[in-house]
DNA sequence: AACTATTTATAAGA
DNA sequence: TTCTTATAAATAGTT
């Protein structure tokens, strides 16, 4: 719990995802298609259900394209092309409280990864219970282990 | 099952949903929230898991605007269009060029910090120098120093 | 806004 | 890739 706990992660099917990059390029490709299809799924229900115009654009690594659009995806950039310019005139836009909520957010994951970080760093143990101590104690031992490991496989004989 | 077998239909949560425009305003008001946000959500999760550009773009019944891009919808419009036709000239107002600048920052801090992360975790070494790996043995040395002294002084006699 | 019963989404394994 | 399956997430209806 300590160190995952404030993290942004999530755990779906059967196993743990810590969201971030995945570096397996294999499972992050299958990952994509799944995902991709879920997420071109569920545009669709909401723009059916909830009579919405909906448009997604999803550019894979490799560069290929998927879309999704209730109408099609020129009306939809054409509409909100011209919500953008209309907005400038009005004071606090929609746009802009999507970009404060996006702001808020990545700012309670900066304080998260800083709590995690100074943890980690044997520093504000305060709040933390027996368990997580134990926890923290085990997870350091293991990271030295791999800091030594590294070394000794990479710097033979040249401490 | 017998009622909806050949239509169209889902069923979540406590209820059964055709897949049809829901009638009543309240209910799709409030569907159009729920969903709007799961759209949302996975979206941005497809982007972070899958190192993938995405943009969605959702209107409201009532007109308003709601948006996820990963980096920037511009950028994601103009990616779009490079493909499809040729691309006109869209302004993006100085709020959202400030945020976006903003938005943008806080992107390479969260990366910063979760570089750091993997390091103090052991993980993703391979960067490393000698000299770089000293540095992080001596720091994980003193935290697990630290953890264990805060266990011995708060909790003697409870392991 | 919360709760919770159920279904859907999906990670891992075959 | 596709299928299966265990488990977490999403969410419809309710309070």
């Amino acid at each position: 719990m300590v160190i995952w706990a404030k993290q942004e992660s999530r755990e779906m099917g059967r196993g743990k995802v810590v969201m971030r990059r995945i570096e397996n390029t294999t499972s992050r490709q299958v990952t994509f298609s799944k995902r991709r299809n879920g997420l071109l799924k569920k545009a669709r229900e909401l723009g059916t259900l909830c009579d919405a115009e909906v448009g997604v654009i999803v550019f894979s690594t490799t560069g290929k394209r998927y879309e999704y659009a209730t109408s099609s995806m020129k009306s939809v950039i054409e509409r909100y092309n011209e919500r953008e310019t209309e907005k400038s005139n009005n004071n606090v836009s929609q746009s802009d409280n999507m970009w404060e909520t996006e702001v808020v957010r990545m700012k309670q994951q900066i304080k998260n990864l800083e709590d995690n970080q100074r943890q980690l760093m044997g520093e504000d143990l305060s709040a933390l219970s027996l368990k997580d101590l134990h926890h923290l104690e085990k997870l350091l031992q293991m990271s030295l282990c791999h800091v030594r490991e590294k070394k000794g496989s990479n710097f033979d004989g040249q401490t």
